[in-house]
DNA sequence: TGCGATTAGATTGTACACAATTAAATTGAA
DNA sequence: TTCAATTTAATTGTGTACAATCTAATCGCA
């Protein structure tokens, strides 16, 4: 009698630990990539929504990326220094932060694009399941 | 002509950006069912591997959990304030920590055992798109 | 109109996460 | 045997994450 009523503590029996350490896992394979670019994982997943946008506030970047402006601010800050945005107070509305891209960081663009193709070469799983994969976890994602 | 071949960099094409959000969400779900036992989550997967295996060194910790000294030793010297492990080198090998459960730690165990059941109630997907999503991302683990 | 409630962002404090380096112990081949 | 290479943790430095709190701006209703 080895207490099976304990075998849903066992880490192999977990759902959101494989989903922790994969997500890790990745985002670890992302820096070399992202080094010739001189971005982080967060500062890169923040330039595609502004490659996308152009001008957004904190509070739709935060929306997009599921951040807050606890982290948001000191990375935007950071992308400022970088040059590739700029941080500005909306005329209409003092208390929105518009965040601009700059020719700078709409510059970036290109070199990022090898980006998701070299990636994919880290990632071992054949298109179909890597779309199962996707549809499950935007279905979680929706369902927050 | 909208420049199709951008598309690669937006959010909504990546599978590496709902990995890293639904996960960061699950573990943000995580932390009002660990309030009560006085752990954070990478304190409470370690805790899952102490419940089973009692005692273990810094760096098999590292290898079940995909974490490394740097993120460990802090997260263990915690665990040791709180009385739920003891730190200790290894007679055999100095070089080896050896990180042993407490009587508090293990007592611990028996209030760790409603959070995965309340935590499932946190994530709103069928069992067999569980599992689905288990395997594939057991799979990817597997692969690294 | 005036003021309490709400909203957006910044700040503070705590806790990871990981690369790079360091230090001590152990190993192993000349 | 010895010492260079390896191994294990700890340390250092940077960058997130997020809860809680704060501040300023705006809203909305009595």
């Amino acid at each position: 009698m080895d207490d099976a009523k304990y075998d849903i503590l066992k880490l192999d029996n977990q759902l959101c630990f494989p989903l922790y350490a994969v997500s890790k896992e990745i985002v670890r394979r992302y820096q070399p990539l992202l080094d010739p670019l001189d971005l982080t994982y967060t500062q890169y997943i923040t330039m595609m929504v502004m490659w996308e946008k152009k001008c957004v506030t904190v509070k739709e970047l935060g929306e997009k990326l599921y951040l807050d402006s606890g982290t948001l601010t000191p990375v935007l800050k950071k992308l400022e220094s970088k040059g590739y945005v700029t941080r500005t107070r909306s005329k209409d509305d003092e208390r929105n932060l518009m965040v601009t891209l700059t020719d700078s960081g709409e510059a970036l663009k290109d070199e990022a694009l090898e980006v998701p193709l070299k990636l994919s070469g880290c990632v071992n799983l054949s298109p179909d399941d890597a779309k199962t994969l996707y549809v499950l976890l935007k279905k979680l994602l929706t369902s927050f």
